[in-house]
DNA sequence: CCTACCGATCGGTAGG
DNA sequence: CCTACCGATCGGTAGG
């Protein structure tokens, strides 16, 4: 009751969103309703168009929180590590622990209906988190350009379907391995294999 | 009209799981509904109830039906290649056309609301599939038994997440290199990194 | 932020 | 395989 309060008094934005990614991590962006984000923050069901003029725009603002979140996440990461590979790892494992984090952010992110609400501040935020990645895959000092973006187009690939697959629990368990570990395991063998492969022919 | 008959006559089966395969490359496994897949079909909206008995069934269906067909065409493109690193990369790329040739199908096979309906037949199909890929990482002659299943996860993870990020169009333009060139290339460094730090080892 | 209400859609059952 | 119907839920508007 306490908490319900809260709402009442400036927080129910947050309260709404809050419910909605709860909401999206059981059954995805579609399984999001106005009505049982406003029953959840005890609210009546129209409560929630004072803050979202409607339910896309809800959806939408959540995606982008996320982008956000995960641009954020993966620079601290990048910032901490100094010698360049061990930054490339870094920065996998902290997107392995945004994924694992915000499963509701990560359903909103790269769910189905998705193309919908692609406002310009998603689509920023979406640009600003690839770059990251792109960053940190150059500082592998591959000179050509384009090789630098394979690599971490690769690397981002191989990221998600690892943190994706592993929300679903479906790695077999008799992989025996930690996610951790393979993170560790992929990122360092493809910045090794293509940066060996760059020197070679350099 | 014509095509409508011919379901009248043994074929709705069929053309309810292929209905709701189309519902599901658009919207996620929870956006099927029995009723529109049966309007789709061109019978009355419960007519479906004839070949399955509730909606979760349906889908189970397809899903089972995507990892039985993953599975073949997995199996299919190992065995039509002999060198074991181009056999590697020959069932990369399988993986990718399977999953650009049939967005309905990964849609509830890994898609939101999947955990549900676990079928035995669908738990078989999904580890049968998984096995080809761990048959064909053994192929890359590593000792160390965890060690291949490491390699097949963080493949299968790479080409997953490809897969899934390049059928969002989340896989920027400016890259560049087509998904067919970025499987070959992660698959080659995965493939020729694991096996040369086994052979370093022992 | 609420009550009351709208049209639409859904999964599923009854009964044939 | 169909018509008719059920209870429930949804997005959204009206009006306050």
């Amino acid at each position: 009751m306490a908490n319900k309060r809260a709402y009442h008094h400036g927080d129910l934005r947050r309260a709404l969103l809050d419910a909605a990614l709860a909401l999206a991590e059981d059954g995805g962006p579609m399984a999001v309703t106005v009505r049982e984000a406003a029953r959840r923050a005890g609210v009546s069901h129209n409560a929630p168009y004072r803050h979202f003029p409607d339910k896309e725009t809800l959806i939408a603002a959540l995606s982008e929180e996320g982008f956000v979140e995960l641009a954020r996440t993966l620079r601290t990461a990048r910032a901490e590590v100094r010698d360049p590979e061990d930054r490339f790892v870094a920065t996998g494992m902290a997107y392995l622990r945004f994924a694992r984090g915000h499963p509701g952010h990560m359903a909103v992110m790269f769910g189905p209906g998705v193309a919908k609400s692609q406002t310009p501040e998603l689509q920023r935020a979406a640009n600003d988190a690839f770059q990251v990645v792109k960053d940190v895959a150059a500082d592998a000092g591959i000179v050509e350009l384009a090789e630098t973006r394979r690599l971490g187009t690769v690397a981002w690939s191989f990221l998600h379907g690892l943190s994706v697959l592993w929300a679903q629990k479906q790695v077999p368990p008799s992989v025996g391995s930690s996610a951790e570990l393979l993170v560790e395991l992929g990122s360092r063998h493809l910045y090794r294999s293509f940066a060996q492969s760059a020197r070679k022919r350099s």
